[in-house]
This record gives C-alpha cells, sequence and structure tokens, in this order.
DNA sequence: GTCACTTGTA
C-alpha cells in the first residue's frame, strides 16, 4: 500500500457513502505505519464528519495534519476549519483560518456556511464584509449561505443587495436550484411573499425545499388558503414523497382552521393521493395524520385515529406519547409506555424523550428518575444528550436546581449549550441567580451569539432588581446585534389569520372593542379577588404601569379578539411562553364566559375549562 | 488526485 493508493481507496469508499469501509482501510494503512499526506487530511476530515464522531477524534486530524506539517495548506486548512465549526470550536476555527496563508472562496464560504448553520448569522454577514475587503468574490455557495443568515435575521435589505447581485454577476442566468431556493426562503422568511413567489414562479426545477419554504411562507404570512393551494399543487403532480416535514406545516394550518374542517379536508385530500400512488408508505402517512390532530390540538380526533390504525410502530406511540406530554396528561403518557410494552413495541430513544419530557411538563420527578435509570438496564437503550437535556429539564422544572446542576456534573459527556440553556432556564423560573449566571457562563462559553440566554439572564436580572446588570446585559445583546423575537399571538377567523404583536398601539385605533373588553374582564377579575401577577414585568416601573403593561401582552389581545368572534372552543397561538399572569386570565375567562380555550405556546398546549388547565398550573 | 451551499422538526 502506498499513501496514494490509501488516499484514492479513501475517496472511492466515501464518495461511495461507506465511511465505515474507509475507517476501516485507514486503521489498516496505520498498521503498515503508513503517513498521512496533505490529501489524506480531507478524506479523514470527511470520514469522520460522515461518522458525527466526538471532538476528540477531530483533534487527532489535527494532529495527523500538524506532524505531516500540511496545517497552513489551503485545503486542509479549510477542512479543518469546516470540521471545527462543525463541532461548534468557534475559536479554534477562527485561529485555524486566520492560519491559512492565502484564503479563497471556499474558505471564506466554510466559515459563512458554518456561523449561518449555528445560529450565528450575524458573524456571517460580518464576515462576508471582511471578505470583500480582502478582495474576493463571493459565488453561488457563499450568498446561499447569505441568503439563509439573511432569512433568519429577517434582513430584508442585505437580503434584496444579495439578489441583486446575483443578477449583475449573472448567477441567475442559468438555473440553480439551491440559490433560487435560498432567495425564495429568505424573501418568505422576510414575510415579502410577493417577491417570493416571482422567484419561486421562475424556477424550471424545484425541490422538496423550494416547495416547503415557500408554503411555510405563506403560513407564517397567515395565507393559509395560498398554502394549503401550493400543497395540493405539490402532491397533485406527485413529484415528491409525502413526507413529515411538509405534512406537518400544511397540517399545522389546519389546527388554526376553524373547527378542524381545513384539517379533515387534508386528511382526506392526502389519503386520496396515497391510494393513487402506491409508492407511499401507508403508515408514514397515517402517523402524519396522527400527528396533525395532536398538533392542531385536537386530542379527541387524535386517539380516535390512532384506535383504528391498522398498524402501529414505534412513531405511532411515540406520536401519542408525545401528545399526552405537551398537554400536561402525564398519568396518561405514562400509561401508554407500559401498554406499548405489554404489547412488545421496543421503545426507542425518541420514546424516551417524549416520555421524559411528559414526567417533566407533568412534574413526576422520581417517576422520571426511574425511568432514565430502566433505559439502559431494561432496554439497552444507551442514554445520550437529548436525554441528559430532559433529565435537566425534569428536575429543572420542579425547582430541583441542585439536583440538576449535580446532573449535569455527573453526566458522562461534556454538557451542550442545550444543557446549560436548560438549566438556565430553570433557574430563571425559580428565580436563582447565582446559579442562573453560573449556567448563562457556561452557555456563552459555547456560544456567545445566543439570544436565548441573554434573555432568560435578563428577566433573572430584573426579578432581582439588578437593574445595571439588566442594562448591561441588554448594551452585550445589542452590540451583538442580537434582536429578541417579537411576541405574537394569532387566531384565525374565517380564513385569515389576525396577529397581535405586542404593544400593538395600531389596534386601539381600529378596533377600541378589544381594549373595552380587556378592562372589563380586569375588573371582573379584581371583584373576584383576582389579583394581576405583575412579577412578569420585567421593566422597572410603578405597580400601576405594570399593570397596564400585563394588559398590552398579546395573548390577552388575542383573547379578547376570539372572545368577540364568537364560539365556544377558541383556539390561539403563541410564538413564546405564557406569563403567570395571562395563564391567570385564561383560567379565569374560561370559568366566567364558560368557553373552552385552547392555547398553544411552542412547547406545549394549555386547555383551559372551567377554571382550570390541563397543565395543572405546571408549565 | 483534495475544501464550501437552500427548508422543516423535536
Amino acid at each position: 500500500m502506498t499513501t496514494f493508493s490509501l488516499n484514492s481507496t479513501l475517496r472511492a469508499h466515501l464518495n461511495k457513502g461507506r465511511p465505515r469501509e474507509a475507517l476501516a482501510y485507514f486503521l489498516e494503512s496505520q498498521k503498515e505505519g503508513l503517513r498521512p499526506d496533505r490529501f489524506t487530511i480531507p478524506a479523514l476530515i470527511k470520514l469522520y464528519l460522515q461518522l458525527k464522531e466526538s471532538p476528540l477524534h477531530g483533534q487527532q486530524i489535527h494532529g495527523f495534519a500538524i506532524r505531516s506539517s500540511c496545517v497552513g495548506d489551503l485545503v486542509v486548512g479549510t477542512g479543518l476549519v469546516e470540521m471545527y465549526l462543525k463541532y461548534g470550536c468557534f475559536d479554534e476555527a477562527y485561529r485555524l483560518f486566520d492560519e491559512i496563508p492565502k484564503r479563497d472562496v471556499i474558505s471564506f464560504s466554510t466559515m459563512i456556511c458554518g456561523f449561518s448553520q449555528n445560529g450565528r448569522d450575524a458573524e456571517a454577514l460580518h464576515f462576508f464584509s471582511r471578505m470583500l475587503e480582502e478582495g474576493i468574490e463571493p459565488n453561488r455557495i457563499t450568498i446561499a449561505s447569505l441568503l439563509s443568515s439573511c432569512a433568519h435575521l429577517k434582513e430584508v435589505k442585505s437580503g434584496r443587495m444579495l439578489h441583486g447581485y446575483c443578477f449583475t454577476s449573472g448567477l441567475l442566468d442559468t438555473a440553480d436550484v439551491v440559490l433560487q431556493t435560498a432567495l425564495v426562503d429568505m424573501y418568505s422568511k422576510c414575510r415579502k411573499m410577493a417577491c417570493a413567489k416571482s422567484v419561486f414562479d421562475r424556477m424550471t426545477e424545484r425541490n422538496l425545499v423550494s416547495w416547503n419554504s415557500i408554503i411555510n411562507g405563506y403560513f407564517f404570512d397567515g395565507s393559509f388558503e395560498a398554502a394549503l393551494g401550493l400543497f395540493k399543487d405539490m402532491v397533485s403532480h406527485n413529484l415528491y414523497q409525502l413526507r413529515l416535514s411538509i405534512l406537518a406545516t400544511v397540517l399545522n394550518i389546519c389546527g388554526l382552521t376553524t373547527d378542524l374542517r381545513k384539517g379533515k379536508e387534508m386528511h382526506g385530500y392526502i389519503l386520496k393521493h396515497v391510494y393513487d400512488n402506491n409508492n407511499l408508505d401507508f403508515l408514514v402517512v397515517y402517523n402524519s395524520i396522527l400527528n396533525m390532530y395532536v398538533k392542531s390540538g385536537s386530542i379527541e380526533y387524535a386517539t380516535s385515529l390512532f384506535g383504528k390504525m391498522p398498524r402501529k410502530n414505534v412513531v405511532t406511540w411515540t406520536i401519542l406519547i408525545a401528545c399526552y406530554g405537551q398537554y400536561g396528561m402525564s398519568a396518561k403518557a405514562l400509561q401508554l409506555l407500559d401498554e406499548m410494552k405489554r404489547l412488545g413495541v421496543r421503545p426507542d430513544g425518541v420514546t424516551f424523550v417524549s416520555v421524559l419530557s411528559a414526567c417533566s411538563h407533568g412534574g413526576l420527578v422520581n417517576e422520571g428518575r426511574e425511568i432514565y435509570n430502566s433505559m439502559e438496564r431494561d432496554y439497552c437503550i444507551v442514554p445520550e444528550m437529548m436525554h441528559f437535556v430532559c433529565m435537566v429539564d425534569l428536575y429543572g422544572r420542579s425547582g430541583l436546581l441542585e439536583e440538576a446542576h449535580e446532573f449535569i456534573n455527573m453526566m458522562p459527556v461534556e454538557p451542550d449549550k442545550a444543557t446549560w440553556l436548560t438549566l438556565l432556564s430553570s433557574c430563571k423560573n425559580h428565580r436563582n441567580l447565582e446559579l442562573g449566571e453560573h449556567a448563562a457562563r457556561k452557555a456563552l462559553e459555547l456560544d456567545r451569539y445566543n439570544t436565548n440566554v441573554y434573555l432568560h439572564l435578563s428577566r433573572l436580572y430584573a426579578d432581582a432588581g439588578r437593574w445595571e446588570s439588566l442594562a448591561k446585559t441588554r448594551s452585550v445583546m445589542k452590540e451583538l446585534g442580537l434582536k429578541p423575537e417579537t411576541a405574537c399571538s394569532w387566531v384565525e377567523a374565517k380564513g385569515i389569520v389576525h396577529r397581535f404583536t405586542v404593544g400593538d398601539c395600531s389596534l386601539k385605533g381600529v378596533c377600541p372593542q378589544i381594549y373595552d373588553l380587556l378592562e372589563s374582564v380586569r375588573k371582573a377579575m379584581k371583584v373576584s379577588g383576582f389579583v394581576s401577577d405583575t412579577s412578569c414585568v420585567s421593566h422597572k416601573m410603578k405597580e400601576d404601569d405594570k399593570v397596564i403593561d400585563l394588559c398590552s401582552h398579546t395573548e390577552k389581545l388575542a383573547l379578547a379578539f376570539a372572545l368577540m368572534k364568537g364560539g365556544n372552543l377558541l383556539r390561539i397561538g403563541k410564538n413564546l411562553r405564557v406569563c403567570t399572569d395571562c395563564h391567570r386570565t385564561f383560567k379565569f375567562v374560561s370559568a366566567t364566559y364558560n368557553k373552552e380555550i385552547i392555547l398553544k405556546d411552542p412547547n406545549r398546549y394549555h386547555r383551559f375549562s372551567q377554571g382550570f388547565c390541563s397543565c395543572c398550573d405546571f408549565w
């Protein structure tokens, strides 16, 4: 064996998607004492990225590169940079990037893409200016990554400029699905649907991602009809296999639609097309539909479909378990786990995520711990990061912050940023400033650009009355170009989604009744002895003003609107977690106005009825 | 003979 033959064999295996064979061959070559060269290193990097190995192996490869003294090689350097970016080691990536003597488009694009894929979008755009300063021309790949960052940041202005660049540089002269899709997605995310549609219409070739982007765009823009219409086009062209992702989007739409009329219509539509298309796996499609009923907040339909399904697999069971968990019906979730065991269906790792988070949302600490311990013992499932995070959440949500922290310290692997963020979020809910600050520090060490860390931290400082620290945190966010997501709630009425954003003063003029209604609800609550929970307000202001501030919460505006609209079942969606004061108000309204209310937040569902919530005030 | 790209989802 020579190094040359080693390299070509490695490449051959990798190109055919056989990383294990490549690895075996490489290990063989090591036994023979063969030295990797600058052509071997990139192949090794590809190999390890394909195998999803731990950073330790990455460092080994780095070691090989150092020993073969080819770190300064353009291709090797770029490969190493990519590797570290994939592992989230940004400092190392920066360092290596700076060591590349003559950087090219690819090395710059690698950096930009790495930032963009890790949610560090401001940094991605920043790096682009550096690229231009060094006089390097971007290409289609650079632009696609940048567009993705503009989409995340909702930066239409930069997005438009990039679009303009595509025109003038001739990048759009030839059909380029990826680039065009990136444009569609950028416009979609920035809610410029007319622009998105015009790019989409001009595409000569489209793929699943293109459809996904445009349909999602219409969805978030509230144009349900347009989104569903496009979905029908897509299905009836029979172009792509129905996948959960796209179904989830479409069926989510139905979740917001009155009385599930649209959801059921789509259910029928999809089944018809599944029937027409023998390539599709019925079970998968049924699972998607089941998921739709769960997502749309219709437990009744979900359980009834579950009962009727002729075949079920782990996924089917897991969906329903997750459903109960999200509604705070933890006991039911555990019951389902038992039943599935009894019927001989083997739970998998994802099932345990659902079960553990059900325990977490229901405050069942002991049960959760027992189940966690049984994973490896009874099911031969080795817990991984996602399970660790569930456990931290299990302890933390219940206020057992020390246990949560201890669990992190005992974890067999280095905690990732999600772990620390989970602990931080619990510290925020239970107002433990000291531990919260520690968790925030750890999370920021791993990702300085994580908006949520700063938001949780701000909240902690506000609750503790540490106004200087609060101001400081906010100014850091500003410096880094991080913007919190603006709170938003929505209600559907007659096929149109009405959106309510925070401090939406325009409403005052257009719809004074909303504020009048809220005012009367507030008075009625006061009479009944309900006290506003002003602890939800994180600004420094007088108590009375805090009460007024609370009234502008978007879910309250949406609630008032939904009440005015009429009907006995009100469905409200929200992009952020509900606050305690709003939760109280919803309970009150469900009792005094005799309404059933479903409030969906990003993590779970609250179902209010007769003054109670399905979450039992634990969320 | 070698490096980089778009969506969603928990």
